[in-house]
DNA sequence: CTTTCAATTTGACCATTGGTCAAAATTGAG
DNA sequence: CTCAATTTTGACCAATGGTCAAATTGAAAG
């Protein structure tokens, strides 16, 4: 008897229903935040019993892991197509840069999720396998940035005597997720006078790369031309670069 | 009959009782997170009903605000005392920084707490008079900083053709807080190679100061040396300023 | 077609916990 | 001491994350 056929129809259908299920959960997250929604709604939401989406996740808490996971994957996938830029390695930081302002726009209320997960209490509710699925993916990230950084060391576009690529690859990342966080906050951005927050989240990346010593630096060169550039070849449906 | 007498001392214990419970929940709170204790735990350790905590807090998010806001207000003294700092521009936000390891000392897990408070349905569940609160620290906070970089300008110590005040200190700010956040993180930290955060946390800043050209940059002078001053001067009793 | 049996799905049920409020306790004036 | 006003209490409620015995499904065998 064809066992394994069936076996891996299963194994499908499995598949297609726990995508349903984190395209159902990434919602209600994003939207109304983790308290905001409870497991008897999702379950109503994607029309499967309670018990079954535990079949899927061993806590609330695993499951907003996977969803925040997904999310970073996408996050890492646009970084590594973007360090793929054809370009000056700070033409190609730059472009990881657009590529955050291009994920920001998909995905507008991810950090706020993802800071929930450095939660003392929330990361220990999540299986071990999805920690570990999360952590490759902010790797991922990591390493987009860090291979453009040990290149302008190499080829001399950045000084290489003061400052080791990793903690250069920290500063940037550090730059990027505060300005993402800060710029959220409304409160924030009235006093800052943000009109455009993926301007500002630009800005303070092309100024932290400007302190590297990373040539050339911002104000020698038409920083929105650069970023037409990249938006045209790879980010061609993206709507957030605003006319200058 | 002198009810005003009583009045006062009513008054007087009702505050009183009001920090014992913050004290204890902001143990609770920094120790476990904010789903790893409950109204009745706490409750217990204060050595007042359930309901008497209600007097003082509308929600447990109330009473987490509440606390996060103390944890802010000292942050906000460190950042005002900071800027009095006896020195050149560039030294003062130096001083900022080190407040930031000072206050990162004493309150190791504030800003875990504290990107708790952005989630959507968390803001929503604290009293409106303790949300103006906690955004009057939060403004002073942006005050101390502000007003250092409006000096430098001034000054000429920084070129003011580029920036506006207030895109220097949306800019620090976020590479403060983001640092802060990035150096929490296990994993980012030993990617990084970072032995001591609080050390990464002031070369952020000192870079991304260096990007904006606020003289002296960083390598024309000796961090250090200003470290050990400002720590003599301001903070005599810091402990995290490692010999050189 | 019916039976059988393993695998899957279900939702009633449980324990925890944030929040409420009527009753009990305390206070202080007369 | 009495009595009314105020404060404190903890039993109780509703919501919700999580469990598991029972029901359902579906494929293979007869």
């Amino acid at each position: 008897m064809p066992a394994s056929i069936t076996t891996a129809r299963r194994a499908r259908e499995f598949a297609a229903r726990e995508e349903l299920i984190l395209r159902e959960a990434r919602k209600f997250l994003l939207e109304r935040g983790f308290q905001g929604w409870n497991m008897d709604d999702l379950a109503k939401a994607v029309e499967y019993s309670k018990g079954t989406l535990y079949q899927h996740f061993e806590s609330k808490e695993d499951l907003a892991l996977a969803v925040c996971t997904g999310s970073l994957q996408q996050r890492s996938d646009l970084f590594e197509k973007a360090s793929q830029f054809k370009g000056g390695t700070r033409e190609r930081i730059r472009a990881i840069c657009c590529a955050c302002c291009e994920f920001a726009t998909a995905q507008p209320d991810y950090f706020h999720a993802d800071m929930m997960l450095k939660s003392v209490s929330f990361w220990d509710k999540a299986s071990e396998e999805r920690r570990e699925d999360h952590r490759f993916q902010a790797s991922r990230c990591w390493r987009a940035i860090q291979q453009i950084i040990i290149e302008a060391q190499a080829v001399g576009d950045m000084p290489r005597d003061r400052f080791k690529p990793e903690e250069v690859t920290f500063a940037l990342i550090s730059v990027t997720v505060g300005s993402h966080i800060m710029a959220m906050e409304g409160d924030l951005r009235v006093m800052a006078g943000i009109s455009d927050p993926l301007i500002a989240v630009r800005r303070n990346g092309d100024v932290m790369c400007d302190g590297f010593g990373w040539k050339p630096l911002s104000f020698e060169v038409d920083s929105h031309a650069i970023d037409e550039r990249i938006v045209r070849e790879i980010f061609p449906h993206s709507t957030w670069l605003k006319a200058h």
